[in-house]
DNA sequence: CAGTTTAACTAACAATCGTTAGTTTTGTGA
DNA sequence: TCACAAAACTAACGATTGTTAGTTAAACTG
């Protein structure tokens, strides 16, 4: 199966440039990883670009997706703002090393996926940043500054790739209660 | 004087460094941008790893001295949070573009340096971590797994970096406010 | 002004980079 | 078993990498 190979490529290339970075792994480090030599990974893929944009433009698209779900179905600003949070930590967990080039590699991306990329994070960020502004308008969000929040609840999900394997996973429904209690009604 | 090109060179580098990566960046796109050529660098520095562990270790020493200031002064622990809250602050704003660095770029330094490096931050967690257990024990602080907090609490400090700039820069003072009472009241 | 250091330069090095071409091995289906 | 396609291989390419050597111009120091 040539789709299988391609796949295998993609993941293996994830792992490491989670480790060093895009930039950093080179076409022979991946081989080496997968016990073949560098040359054999053009029987499957166009070239470094094509892996990348595979891993950050595939996760992407899933939180667009996801994102443009919970906003067309009903409810307050609130229970949408837990929803959110929610979904981006099962996205994350089941893509916990594509993550890291999604935050860290995205802009070693070229051409139109670039803008693309660009165009996707930008809109997400919108959507986020409307349940927040819908939220403070209708007094269940006390904060004034919404982009104090926004910054805050997204600088904590966008890092949970790191923090999730560093500490023994808590269990998914407890990491998720967890977060979202302390996120939504702070700590004191 | 020696001494002020190369802290000239270093953050240029900085600032290169933030936008592509360590890696991405070479000898040439830093000359460059100072108006001078590669082998030039290398009358004021030892080399490119010299840049790096200049840029990294410098600032991860200024947290290591301002928290080990903060937890030999005396204050319940929410205090001390706070205070620990806005002297990230303050040095992510000082040093806006050596943060990069230090949050993305730090696994390239070699040796030394990169024990030295891990040592710190890993000392750094744990005072940060104490502080929050021993708000926990004293009630102050109500959730009940730690790690969550600090999880929260630092992912958002370290990206700071990234928002200041993107957004209308708040006051320093306005920020700081917004920010502690984002990290520890929550927002509803 | 003479002497010396500072900091720029040109030229080149070995190593590594992503990638291509051409060839051989492996596996599959008739 | 034979034919063909898939997927590995070797060898090499031009470009770029960090860095060194040797040289020259500018700027202090006596």
């Amino acid at each position: 199966m040539k789709h299988n190979r391609k796949e295998q490529i993609v993941i293996v290339a994830a792992k490491l440039f989670k480790e060093k970075g895009y930039s950093a792994v080179s076409m022979r480090d991946i081989a080496q990883q997968m016990d073949i030599k560098a040359a054999s990974l053009y029987n499957h893929i166009k070239g470094k670009q094509e892996i990348l944009s595979s891993l950050v433009l595939h996760v992407a698209r899933e939180f667009t997706n996801s994102t443009q779900t919970i906003t067309s179905q009903d409810g307050t600003a609130l229970q949408r703002l837990k929803k959110l949070i929610e979904v981006h930590i099962d996205i994350t967990l089941h893509h916990a090393d594509a993550i890291a080039a999604l935050n860290n590699d995205w802009m070693h991306l070229d051409g139109q996926d670039l803008l693309d990329f660009v165009a996707m994070r930008d809109q997400y960020e919108e959507n986020f940043r409307n349940i927040i502004k819908q939220g403070i308008q209708t007094q269940q969000i006390k904060a004034k500054e919404p982009e104090v929040i926004l910054f805050s609840i997204l600088s904590t999900l966008r890092t949970l790739y790191l923090w999730n394997e560093k500490r023994g996973k808590l269990e998914v429904n407890v990491l998720k209660k967890e977060l979202v209690a302390v996120l939504i009604s702070g700590i004191v």
